[in-house]
DNA sequence: CTATCGTACTACGCGTGTCGTAGTAAATAT
DNA sequence: ATATTTACTACGACACGCGTAGTACGATAG
């Protein structure tokens, strides 16, 4: 079966879990899983990237962390919550995407 | 307007040579011109982009290199025509795009 | 007759996002 | 007692795209 490449999927990352964030805050490991069963285990994102998101997000704006006090399996956990300047950069990304997928599919035989 | 960013479109460039030189061989210059017009304006390759896409390509065997006698606009030319393997590189590329393009568009509201 | 535009590239090096590998640490399952 | 799961962090490598600059010549415009 076709696998995901990683050089479509850049850039799109970032988007992946900003939607998930739309329904409230969530950490890693949480979201890792919740990509893995939205799309039938077609889509696996490495942690990674998944964590170097999150950094680089909250300093672009686009989220913002929290902790919570209570251990889970070990760690603690770092929550994020998206912010006003993330939703509008999803909806730019959203934006973005259909004409992307406008322009490739161009060039794509079915 | 939104703008096709890097992020999204890298590593489907080789993707839409590969479909332009299924018509035939090509040069740099007449497949930037045919993305251009193909998506009326709206991607515009850089031609950094597009040589060095020639040069990866035709190492990996997707594509071999031919040049003209003629001298164009000064220079000569240097066609490039798709092969057997980069026929099925295509093919392959096309079905990681609608697999991706099922992924991605669980998480873009439209 | 000089200058600019169009054609057709090549060279160099930077930035960014993804990924491989490895390590830390504790709770839970076997 | 050991392995697995949870929940991360650190480090460095790599590839692709892109900015900038340069080469070279014909054709067209002023």
């Amino acid at each position: 079966m076709a696998e995901i490449s990683s050089d479509i999927i850049r850039g799109y990352n970032d988007t992946i879990i900003l939607y998930l964030l739309l329904d409230g805050p969530s950490y890693g490991y949480e979201l890792s899983k919740r990509i893995r069963t939205n799309t039938d285990e077609k889509y696996i994102i490495k942690e990674t990237t998944l964590y170097s998101a999150f950094t680089r997000m909250e300093k672009n704006g686009y989220i913002e962390s929290f902790t919570d006090e209570v251990l889970s399996g070990g760690k603690k956990r770092t929550y994020y919550r998206i912010t006003d300047s993330g939703r509008a950069y999803y909806q730019a990304k959203c934006e973005e995407w259909n004409l992307t997928k406008e322009v490739i599919e161009k060039f794509i035989v079915k």
